[in-house]
DNA sequence: TTCATATATTAGTCTTGAATAATAAATTTA
DNA sequence: TAAATTTATTATTCAAGACTAATATATGAA
């Protein structure tokens, strides 16, 4: 059995992960949403930020403290947020993430529950695959006729299958 | 802002699936684990379990018990762990979803971690989504000039870009 | 400028899924 | 069959990320 041939259960990528310098999946949550704002009004405070992530304030709290640890980003008791130079770049780079998966899912045909679909899957796609899918969805754009004999072929096929 | 429109931590995504009757993502590997084994073996041994899962058994133990008590696993402390049959149902759309994840990696031209990569993604998976990427792996098979023209379009598009 | 309201923080609790250490049952072997 | 070994369980602990309740700070109005 290789080293890459070993199953691990989602707990165990999770403290694998804590090794390297990564953030947790909900650290991106939080910082993507923060970068979002960055780019709208160039701050954000605890209670939009909970809102927007349907999280309570206390939350917000506990977590931004964490990012300011982390020096991602830049803030004081009861301030505003702000996003450090590497909070910038940090954030920048989960927002293409989530905008290339949602394009892949766009493309694929995906259209209830959009944001659902991409918010869950963005945190389980490395960088290489995000690379390669959104490779794949330049493929399409450049070849808009591939996707049009998808869609036609999904009509055959969709049919009467219901492999589930 | 519409129902769907709302953004969730994955926290978040997680407490709003307890409501329904779906797995955790922790059960769901393990589930699929003892699927595999029952298709080779007709039954599993929270010693194997823990040992493909790189977990504890004591760990293993602890979610066997879980499973069993949602009536998908067939087991008594001490002895063999078997499938119910909402046990094997389970169990054979988790190994279903693996692979229709591990072939899309595998068509966009992911070699390293394959299963790595498959087993954070899986989880994260709606059945409408794996059912739209399904039908693109179908969709690649009948047409393989396809996947030839995006192999192409790689080599040149991957080269100088450097987007992350 | 003081009081009311809005905003943020802290402390403590819960759940999941890991881990360890100690214990118990089952199995092998002498 | 008794002792040694392997296998499994229980009890307890830990970290993340949510929550609530209580408290603290800031801000706007009278």
């Amino acid at each position: 059995m290789s080293k890459n041939d070993r199953f691990y259960t989602v707990r165990g990528y999770q403290l694998l992960n804590q090794e390297d310098k990564s953030l947790t999946s909900g650290m991106e949550d939080y910082l993507e949403m923060i970068y979002r704002n960055m780019e709208k009004e160039g701050y954000i405070r605890i209670n939009t930020l909970s809102r927007l992530l349907n999280v309570k304030p206390s939350s917000a709290t506990k977590m931004v403290q964490k990012l300011a640890a982390l020096g991602l980003v830049d803030y004081q008791k009861y301030g505003i947020i702000f996003l450090t130079e590497d909070g910038k770049k940090y954030g920048k780079f989960l927002l293409d993430r989530h905008n290339v998966i949602e394009k892949f899912l766009q493309n694929i045909g995906i259209t209830e529950n959009l944001l659902l679909e991409t918010e869950l899957i963005e945190h389980s796609i490395s960088k290489n695959t995000m690379k390669n899918i959104d490779l794949l969805n330049g493929f399409f754009e450049t070849h808009p006729g591939v996707l049009e004999e998808f869609k036609k072929f999904k009509e055959i096929a969709g049919h009467g299958i219901g492999k589930t």
